[in-house]
This record gives structure tokens, sequence and C-alpha cells, in this order.
RNA sequence: GGAGAGAUGGCCGAGCGGCUGAAGGCGACGGUUUGCUAAACCGUUAUAGGGACCAAAAUCCCUAUCGAGGGUUCGAAUCCCUCUCUCUCCGCCA
């Protein structure tokens, strides 16, 4: 949520952000309906103190007179009920007035909230302007050496040297199958009894699979645990509406997101299951007064993912690329208000991603998102993909060309979401002065399946088996090759 | 699923129609005392919205908030209804 006070005083800076990110907010609405509300209950509250002052004022008198009427005779009672209506009168008056006024103001809350809920964090200066994805600018990309750092792997298995500009024959001496055939002939995944049980978009990981898929996960959270001193936790995927307003998922991304509809079964309350565990994480502290000595909070999940790939039918059907469930290392940072430790840590976030990547000799690309494929949330965002051989286009000898495809993505999002969750600190040394958001981050680490797709690929051998990248070796009880 | 009990400030806990933004305690912060610490004593101690002033901060004023929402009343932390949550016991269960 963005701050109204600095809309009222900022307005073209969120009708540029609007304009910018591709999205349309009716700011001048907004901005009228604001004016009406402070309007409104400014009178209201100087008839509330008004209301207040009348209350003190004859209170005791209406008190004592009704005790009056009860022990008066009958003939002096009407003229003490006539009394007493009389110093009703004026408190009547106006607590129809400030009702009035109430419902007024109760009127016009909802669409105030609902636009104040759509306005979009403006993207930083520095975001390039661009209206898809198309206009992403790359920042830089990563190789993997030919020669493998120490205990990495050996020349001549896997993508050590690998460039991606020549065809993969030319890098590894062999044509490549794509994750779907080596999947199929490894017996790692079985997709058909996948739709069988879930529908589309839906599989089921079997043997090395499995393994290899919880190996990456582990091998990502312990990196984060472990090496970086993110904290452990699980959250719940099952979460309240709150939850998802608070995150900045709703309203925007609704349509995306599983509705556990309890309600309806007299259970109370609706559930959703989250697309990523950032909810959980992130919403561990909505509502909370942090100490800033508690500041920067690093925390790390690993959790199941739920996507209803909405507006995405058709698009990667085949494979482990486009799922409605999978599973996801997660990273977020609260931190500071300031912009220079954001940067910070968005920075540092993305280079643990990097580190791993290259841990796992896969190629990527750093990518900048442009401003109009940036979320409602977003002030930047970063997104990563990994070199995929089996993506892009096929050419006459029905080999693909390979392509980037986006593993990762590194939002910044300044005060937007804490606002929404209401997660704030108290700045040391000001036990007296006001409260302020927290800012947070968030990255992912590792996303399973979907990076099996650039491990497999890479890591296949000319003879159809598949070297496991030694760093997941620990997780796989030392198995170094699957097939 | 059944039966009870409860939800008050950073924490504990009183209040059960007006004088209660809320006693008392703990904690925290400031001060006095002190060779230093401790103790003792004194004081301060919520959040949000709006407004005055203003370059800004500080300050001041008004309003709201005692789990949430609605109701009764001239007036609600206090009475009534609904919801949410927590705890205890029984049943069931990975």
């Amino acid at each position: 949520m963005i701050d109204l006070k600095d809309l009222r005083e900022h307005p073209d800076r969120y009708r540029d952000g609007c304009r910018k990110k591709g999205m349309a907010v009716d700011i001048d609405r907004l901005l009228a309906l604001d004016e009406e509300r402070r309007s409104l209950s400014t009178r209201r509250d100087n008839l509330r103190a008004e209301q207040g002052r009348v209350e003190k004022e004859v209170g005791p008198q209406i008190g004592k007179l009704a005790g009056a009427i009860k022990k008066a005779q009958t003939n002096e009672r009407a003229s003490l009920e006539a009394e007493l209506e009389a110093l009703k009168g004026r408190p009547a008056a106006l607590k129809a007035q400030i009702q009035d006024l109430e419902a007024k103001v109760a009127a016009i809350e909802p669409e105030l909230n609902a636009i104040l809920l759509s306005v979009p964090l403006p993207p930083d200066p520095d975001v390039p302007v661009g209206t898809s994805s198309d206009d992403n600018v790359e920042i830089r990309r990563w190789h993997p050496p030919s020669t493998p750092p120490a205990g990495l792997g050996v020349v001549g298995e896997g993508p050590w040297g690998f460039d991606v500009s020549k065809p993969y024959e030319a890098n590894r001496g062999f044509r490549p199958k794509n994750h779907i055939d080596l999947v199929k002939d490894l017996g790692l995944a079985d997709f058909e009894r996948g739709v069988k049980i879930a529908g589309t978009r839906s599989y089921v990981l079997t043997g090395d699979g499995m393994l290899l898929h919880n190996a990456v996960l582990r091998y990502a959270f312990d990196t984060m645990t472990l090496r970086h001193g993110f904290r452990a936790m699980s959250v719940p995927v099952l979460v309240r509406e709150e939850a998802m307003v608070g995150t900045g998922f709703f309203p925007a991304g609704r349509e995306q997101a599983y509705h556990i509809e309890e309600a309806k079964r007299g259970g109370g309350y609706d559930q959703f299951l989250t697309g990523t565990g950032e909810v959980g994480l992130m919403a561990l502290h909505a509502d909370e007064i942090l100490r800033e000595e508690d500041l920067p909070i690093r925390y790390t999940t690993v959790s199941t993912c739920f996507r209803r790939e909405a507006g995405a039918a058709g698009k990667d059907t085949a494979g482990l690329y486009r799922i409605h469930q999978f599973d996801k290392v997660e990273q977020v940072v609260i931190c500071r208000a300031d912009e220079t430790e954001s940067r910070s840590w968005h920075a540092k976030m993305i280079g643990y991603v990097e580190e791993l990547l290259q841990s796992l000799a896969l190629p990527y690309r750093l990518l900048q998102c442009c401003t109009g494929d940036l979320g409602v949330k977003n002030a930047d965002m970063v997104d990563i993909e990994s070199w995929m051989p089996g993506r892009g286009d096929v050419g006459k000898d029905g080999t693909p060309s390979g392509a980037y495809g986006e593993t990762h993505s590194a939002s910044r999002l300044y005060d937007y979401q804490c606002r929404r969750l209401n997660m704030r600190y108290r700045p040391a040394g000001h036990e007296k002065g006001p409260t302020v958001f927290c800012h947070s981050l968030n990255n992912t680490v590792a996303a399973s399946p979907r990076l099996l797709i650039p491990i497999l690929e890479m890591w296949q051998n000319a003879d159809g088996s598949v070297t496991v990248p030694p760093v997941l070796r620990p997780y796989m009880g030392g198995k170094s090759r699957i097939g």
C-alpha cells in the first residue's frame, strides 16, 4: 500500500508510476474521495467533541431526573417528564447528525480502500521504462569456466565451459535430449499418472527424480541457513485472505490463487493456498512493532507453492516448466527504512543465487525488469534466467535452440508491503518518536522442479545418463550419476 | 465433533453504565543520590487519523481505539447479538 498522505502531496508521482507500470488506476477519483472523507470526518469529529461536552453537562441531570420520575407522584410526573425530554433534545439532535455523517463516511470507504489497495508502488527512477518483458534489459551473463573449481566437478562432465552462443552439440559433442525425454527415459517423472490424479499441469516425481528434487531444495535451504545465516522457518501455505492482501498479492493476483471456500461449508472464513513462501514469511510480523536492533530480519523457508496459472492456457503445457504445484526455497529480508540498505540487500540476495547457480555450473543471466513487467508491489525487480537447452525455437534438425528461462525473481519493495501488513519498528534512540514502516525484499533461492530442467539438460551425458552435480551428491546418498 | 473458560496498554493484571486512554505492578527511559555498580526515591512511558503552527522538527487541539463488527443508551471496556481467536476437558486423528 502506498502512503495516502504522500499521494495527496505528490499525486503526479503516482500518476506517473501507474503510467510506467501500465496500470490504470483512477488517482483523481481517489483524491476526490479522500478529500470528501476528510471533510466529513472533520465535521463528525467536531460534533463528537460537542457531544462529549453536552454529555458531561446534562448527563448527570438526566440521570437525576430519571431517578426523580420513578419516585415522583403522578401529578408532578408529567412536568418532570417534559423537562427530561427537553434535556434529551440537544444530545439527540447531535447524535442524529453524527450518525448521518458516519453513514456517509462508511459509504465512501469501500471504494476508497479498493482504489488505495490497487495503487502501485511507483517504480524507481533507474528502472528502465517499458511495456512488457520484451523491454527487460540484460544486466550480465555468467558462463561456467572450462576448468571446474575444486570440488565442483571434472572436465568433460556437465556444463563446464559451456557457451550458450554455440549450439549444444558444439559445446558437448552430442545432441541433447530435452528434460521431458530425460525424465521419461530415466524414470524421473510420470506425467500421465499426475494428470490422472490431479488434472492438467500435474506430475509425479519418481525415484531419482524425487531424490534430485529434494537434493536441490535441501542444498539451497542449507546454503541460506548454514552459510548465509538466514533463520529457517516453516510457515502456513494455507492462509487467510488478510495475509494475501497484506503481502500485496491481492486484489491484483486473486485469480492466480486457489481459493478454499470454507465459509460456504460453515467454516467461518475462507482460506487461500499461497503461491510462494513469501506470504507466510512476511505475514509473520504483521501488526507488530519491531525493535530496530532486531533488524534486519532474514528468513528462509521451503514450502509448497500453488498457482492456478490462470491466463496461461496453452502456454508451456508440457513438462515441468509451468505447473500448478511446486516447491520453493524462498528468502526474505525485512530491514530498516533506508534506501541504501534496501538496495544493498537486494544485491546480496541476488548474489546468493548467483553463487548457487555457479556451484551448479548453470549458465544464467540477470535481467533488469522494465517498469511494465513489475508487479504492483515492487519498486524494482531483477529476474534471473537459467539456460535451458530444451527451450527456444526448434531448428530443421529437430533440435531446439535453447533459451533462458526464468528461475528466480528478486524484488525490492520499499515499505509498500510492510505498510499493508502494518509492520513497523521504532528507531533506536527515538523511543518517543513515531514508528516507521520497515522495508522488505524477497528472492527465490531455488524453485523445483523448474530448476531440475536446466540441471538435467545441462548435466546429461552422451549415453543418456545424467551426472549429479557434485554439490548435490551429499543429499543423494553420494550418488554421482542417474541412469 | 461435544462441554466449559476467556480476549484490557511492551508484559502481568484491576475495572463490570458517566469522574476510565484506562488503577496497581513489572519492564523501559530520564533524573536525584552515589567513588563505581546495586538499592532507594522522583518523573516519563500506547497507536492511528484529522487539524493548528510551520521550511522542518518540537509543541498544542480534536477524534478513534479495552479481540472484530453490529445493537441498546443522553452516555459502553462495562449490558445484548454475531464473528474471530486462545485455553482446559472429552472424543477422533497424521
